[in-house]
DNA sequence: AAGGGCCTCAACCGCTTGTGC
DNA sequence: GGCACAAGCGGTTGAGGCCCT
């Protein structure tokens, strides 16, 4: 795909370093790839493509596997409805596309984000929506048909600082200044759905011994809630995980997903029927209540976790 | 038919995070 | 605490195909 030429940047790209392979991947190397990963497993991928007898970078082969050639990659067209959850998980996570693609079985986080910058953000755009903030956007640009919004910069996510815990409502905020109280009381909660993710993460590492087969981030994929079927864990040990995990992170999400959950938001929503577009997202974003009580429950239940955790990694070992 | 522009998406880059020593 | 290494993540790129004129 990319020009090998092309990378002209002050560091020289460890592909080129080592004179290994760029570029689309032949059937052959998928093969390659494929059958190694089948008879050795996941993992270690910086020796992988020696031990496989590639001539590519640790990180290609990763990247290929993980979005082309494991074997719980869904190809094909994305459903009406993962559509429609992909809007709503982005509302809730922002750019995260990896978490995002943890809760869509088969997807990939690469395939969900071009997804998005090709669709998705410019069918928001088309429909008056700030795709980066689901908010309206500025009602004069709104409903203008003679003002295509399609090439705007703002259809690519813009640039942000890398941060430990990006927070893709830093941005919702920014302008609340003149926003209605409901998404700012959105915004909070989602903040603290960023602080709960952190929480998890922290209640986790403790757990995540170096130990051989393990795949950092799997269980914190299941923390998530992100349903992984390669997580290199056996259906049993999923299912232990599973068993006392509480996921109240996932459920979490489930609700704010759900707007069954949200009772005045659906009240609204069923009022709002008929006298506005069907798809506004903004119409459905949910209006929260403070001080739903999920935080001590997330509290107790990473020591539940944590717990459980590394019984599991007793048997794995 | 041609060719220029647009669109899609696989692949890459740079950075961050986690872990072991 | 600092360093090195491995892995993951999000942003970006560009080849190839499609569409329009």
């Amino acid at each position: 795909m990319r020009n090998p030429s092309s990378s002209g940047g002050t560091k020289t790209p460890c592909c080129i370093k080592v004179g290994l392979k760029r570029g689309p991947w032949t059937p052959e190397e998928d093969e390659l790839l494929a059958g190694y990963i089948n008879r050795e497993g996941e993992g270690r991928w910086r020796t992988l493509p020696k031990r496989a007898g590639l001539l590519r970078c640790g990180k290609s082969c990763r990247l290929r596997w993980m979005n082309y050639l494991r074997p719980s990659v869904k190809r094909g067209q994305i459903a009406p409805d993962e559509e429609d959850l992909i809007l709503r998980l982005h509302r809730l996570l922002g750019n995260r596309w990896s978490l995002i693609a943890g809760r869509i079985p088969g997807r990939t986080d690469n395939e969900i984000k071009n997804y998005w910058n090709t669709h998705l953000s410019k069918k928001l755009i088309s429909q008056g929506i700030d795709p980066r903030t689901h908010k309206p956007l500025n009602p004069e640009t709104q409903n203008s048909s003679s003002n295509p919004p399609a090439k705007a910069p703002s259809a690519k996510p813009a640039p942000r600082p890398r941060s430990p815990n990006p927070s893709p409502i830093s941005s919702g905020l920014e302008e609340t200044s003149s926003g209605s109280p409901a998404i700012i009381k959105v915004n909070d909660q989602l903040q603290s759905a960023n602080n709960m993710e952190a929480v998890y993460q922290n209640g986790t590492a403790a757990a995540h011994g170096g130990q051989a087969g393990y795949l950092p981030g799997a269980e914190h994929y299941h923390v998530m809630g992100l349903r992984s079927s390669h997580h290199g864990l056996s259906n049993e040990e999923e299912e232990d995980l599973n068993c006392g995990g509480d996921d109240v992170f996932s459920s979490f999400l489930n609700s704010l997903i759900n707007e069954e959950a949200f009772p005045i938001q659906h009240q609204l929503q069923q009022q709002a029927i008929g006298s506005s577009s069907d798809s506004d997202p903004m119409a459905a974003a949910p209006v929260f209540g403070i001080g739903t009580g999920w935080e001590s429950a997330i509290m107790s239940s990473v020591i539940n976790q944590d717990n459980n955790s590394r019984r599991v990694n007793e048997q794995v070992k």
